[in-house]
DNA sequence: TCTGGGGTCCTAGGACCC
DNA sequence: TCTGGGGTCCTAGGACCC
C-alpha cells in the first residue's frame, strides 16, 4: 500500500520508469540461434498436423503474411519454402528463464507477462530508463542471440504499447525499422495516444473494436471523449471504467513482480473428432496426470474441477464441480473429470477435450477431497501413490510411467503401467 | 485454410442465507 | 398478499492475451 506505485502517472520526472521488453518472433528466434542454417529462412514453429497452427513465426515468413495463430496450412500455402518446427518448450523456458535472470540484473522488479516478455519498473534504478533499454537489448542479443523491442513509458501499457511501436516491420528484402527503444513521452501521453485507433489498447480485441465501432468510436482520443455512464452500456461497467481510464493515459497498475498462479489447465485437439466417452475418458486420465503432476510441483491443490469440450463445429462448453476438499491427485482428479464428462453429449463429434482446476489454495494447508471425490478414505492412499509417482518420474523421466487407464481404456482401470 | 494451448478477468443467473 | 434487499458461493460462458 505504501509503495511508490501509487503515485504513477504524474511529476516523476522527465522518463517514464515502466519498461517493456518483448522479443522478436520468440520460438522462431531461438531456433534460428540453434541451428544457423536456418537464419534469413522463413521459418515457423507450431503444429504441423491437420489442426495445427502457427506459435510463431520469423521475420522472414511474416514477410509472406505468416503470423502466429495462422492455421498451418494457411501457412505453407502463403509460403512452400517455410520451414516448419514441432518446437521445443523445455527449450524456449530455459531461454526465457536466462533472459528473465538479465532483466532482474537491472531491477527486482520485473514482472514477466509471458515466456517472452516483461514489465521492468526501473523507477529506482541509477541509469535513466532509456539507456536500460538499450543495456538490456545489447545483453540480449550478445547472451542469447535474439532481438527485442523495449517501450519506455510511465505508465504499464503505454509501455506495452511503445514496444510494438519498436519492432522491426517485416519486409520481402528483410526486416526494415524497428528503433528498438520507443519512448512515450512524459506529459504528453494524451496527445500521442488520441490520434492512434482503439485496437491499440491492451484489452481491446475483435469483440470490443466492433461494439466501439458501432458506437462510432475509432480513435482513443474519441474513447477519452466519450461519456463513461454511456461507454458502460457499451461494453459493461468494469470494462468501460477500464477502458475509460486506459485511454486517458491513466494506469495505475503497479508491475507486480510476485504473482500467484490461479488455475491450471491442459488440453488436447485431436487430429479427428472424437464419438465415445470411452476414448475422451482415456484422453481425460492422461490430462488429469498431467495436470495432477503440476499441481504437485508447483505444491498446490484446487478445489473446482473443470472439463472443456469444444465440439466440431468449434463450438465449446465447459462443465465443472466444485469438491469439498482441494486435489492434486491424478487418479481422484480423473475421476471427477469422467464424471462431468458423462452429463455431456459427444455423439456429434468432440475435436478438443480439456481439464483444468482452479480455487488453488497452497497444498500444506489443504483439506483432502476425502467424501465428495467418491474415494471415501482412500484419497489417502492416492498420495501416497502420487509421491512414489513422482519419485519414478525425477529418477527416470516423465515418460517412465503413466495411468494404466489411458491404455486400458477400461471403464474402472486405474493401475500404473510402465510404457513399452 | 477452418481456427493450438495455457492462462486471466468479467458477467450473469440461481441458490441460499440473513 | 404477491414478495425487499444484500452478500456469498457456484456454474457457465465469453473476451482477451501471448
Amino acid at each position: 500500500m505504501a509503495m511508490s506505485n501509487s503515485t504513477r502517472g504524474g511529476g516523476r520526472g522527465r522518463s517514464g520508469a515502466i519498461l517493456h521488453v518483448d522479443m522478436d518472433a520468440f520460438f522462431a528466434s531461438v531456433e534460428q540461434g540453434r541451428r544457423p542454417e536456418l537464419k534469413g529462412l522463413p521459418v515457423a514453429v507450431g503444429g504441423q498436423g491437420r489442426r495445427g497452427v502457427v506459435a510463431s513465426a520469423s521475420y522472414e515468413a511474416r514477410a509472406y503474411g505468416v503470423h502466429s495463430a495462422m492455421p498451418s496450412g494457411r501457412a505453407r500455402q502463403l509460403c512452400p519454402e517455410i520451414v516448419f518446427l514441432p518446437g521445443d518448450h523445455e527449450l524456449y523456458s530455459e531461454v526465457s528463464g536466462r533472459i528473465m535472470g538479465i532483466l532482474r540484473s537491472f531491477t527486482p522488479l520485473v514482472e514477466p507477462l509471458s515466456v517472452d516478455e516483461a514489465f521492468l519498473d526501473v523507477s529506482g534504478a541509477h541509469r535513466p530508463p532509456v539507456e536500460i533499454g538499450h543495456l538490456i537489448r545489447r545483453q540480449v542479443r550478445s547472451q542469447e542471440g535474439i532481438g527485442c523491442a523495449v517501450g519506455v513509458a510511465a505508465v504499464k501499457f503505454l509501455a506495452k504499447l511503445g514496444s510494438k511501436l519498436a519492432k522491426p516491420q517485416p519486409d520481402p528484402a528483410g526486416p526494415v525499422g524497428g528503433i528498438g527503444v520507443f519512448e512515450v513521452p512524459v506529459g504528453r501521453e494524451r496527445a500521442f495516444l488520441a490520434p492512434r485507433p482503439v485496437g491499440d489498447i491492451w484489452g481491446v480485441g475483435p469483440a470490443t473494436l466492433s461494439r466501439l465501432s458501432r458506437s462510432g468510436i475509432a480513435t482513443i482520443g474519441e474513447l477519452a471523449e466519450f461519456p463513461l455512464e454511456r461507454l458502460e452500456k457499451v461494453v459493461g461497467q468494469a470494462h468501460a471504467r477500464h477502458l475509460h481510464s486506459l485511454a486517458n493515459a491513466v494506469d495505475p497498475r503497479p508491475v507486480a513482480s510476485e504473482s500467484t498462479v490461479k488455475s491450471m489447465s491442459r488440453e488436447e485437439t485431436f487430429a479427428r473428432d472424437v464419438y465415445t466417452h470411452e476414448a475422451l475418458g482415456a484422453e481425460l486420465a492422461v490430462l488429469s496426470d498431467s495436470v495432477a503432476a503440476r499441481l504437485r510441483e508447483a505444491g498446490v491443490a484446487g478445489r473446482t474441477v473443470t472439463v472443456k469440450v469444444r465440439f466440431g463445429d468449434f463450438s465449446t462448453i465447459t462443465r465443472s464441480h466444485t469438491l469439498a476438499g482441494s486435489v492434486d491427485s491424478g487418479v481422484v482428479l480423473a475421476r471427477a473429470a469422467k464424471r462431468l464428462l458423462q452429463a455431456v453429449d459427444v455423439a456429434p463429434g468432440v475435436r478438443l477435450i480439456g481439464v483444468g482446476v482452479s480455487d488453488l489454495e497452497d497444498s500444506g494447508q489443504r483439506q483432502l477431497a476425502l467424501d465428495l471425490t467418491g474415494d471415501g478414505a482412500r484419497a489417502h492412499s492416492w498420495h501416497e501413490v502420487d509421491r512414489a509417482v513422482d519419485l519414478i518420474r525425477g529418477k527416470f523421466g516423465s515418460g517412465a510411467i503413466r495411468p494404466g487407464s489411458a491404455a486400458d481404456s477400461g471403464p474402472g482401470a486405474t493401475g500404473w503401467i510402465r510404457p513399452g
